[in-house]
DNA sequence: CATCTGACACTAT
DNA sequence: TATAGTGCCAGAT
C-alpha cells in the first residue's frame, strides 16, 4: 500500500454531512504531518468527496467560485458553518470509531474544480 | 541531484 | 484575526 492509496481510502471514508481536515486525514491514514500530501492526492484523484476535506479549525482554504462550490456544496449536505468555519464540533469526522461500514455517501459523480483555480484573486 | 511549489499544520508574534 | 517561519512529502523544473 502506498502513501497516496492510503490517503484516498482514508478521503473515502467520510460520509455525506461530515467532514474533516488536510492534517486530520494525514494523521488517520498513518501519516501524520503530510497535509500536504492530501492535498496532492486530491488533485490527482477524480469521484472524491473534496468538499468534505477543510483546512485546520473547518477553514475552506479554497479560493474564489471553489470556495463558493465548496460551501455550497457542504450545505446541500446539511453541514452548518459558524462564520467562514464549518462547525467542527457538529460536523468532524471521528475516523477512529468509523470501523464500520462508511459505505453511504456518494451515489453521484463529484469534481474536482481543477478548471478555475488560482485566479486572479487567489 | 538541488531547488521550488503546493486546496496545509503548527507555533510564535 | 493576520502574518511569518519551519516541517513534512511528492512532483515538476
Amino acid at each position: 500500500m502506498t502513501m497516496d492509496s492510503r490517503i484516498l481510502a482514508t478521503i473515502r471514508k467520510i460520509p455525506r454531512g461530515k467532514v474533516s481536515t488536510y492534517g486530520a486525514i494525514a494523521r488517520a491514514a498513518g501519516y501524520p504531518g503530510v497535509a500536504r500530501q492530501v492535498v496532492a492526492v486530491l488533485r490527482r484523484s477524480f469521484d472524491v468527496p473534496w468538499q468534505r476535506i477543510l483546512g485546520a479549525g473547518g477553514e475552506i482554504k479554497l479560493r474564489g467560485d471553489s470556495a463558493l462550490e465548496q460551501r455550497l456544496r457542504l450545505e446541500s449536505e446539511g453541514v452548518t458553518f459558524r462564520g467562514r468555519r464549518v462547525d467542527m464540533k457538529r460536523h468532524e469526522f471521528n475516523f477512529v470509531g468509523s470501523k464500520r461500514k462508511a459505505k453511504q455517501d456518494q451515489k453521484r459523480t463529484t469534481r474536482p474544480p481543477a478548471s478555475k483555480r488560482r485566479t486572479a484573486n487567489g
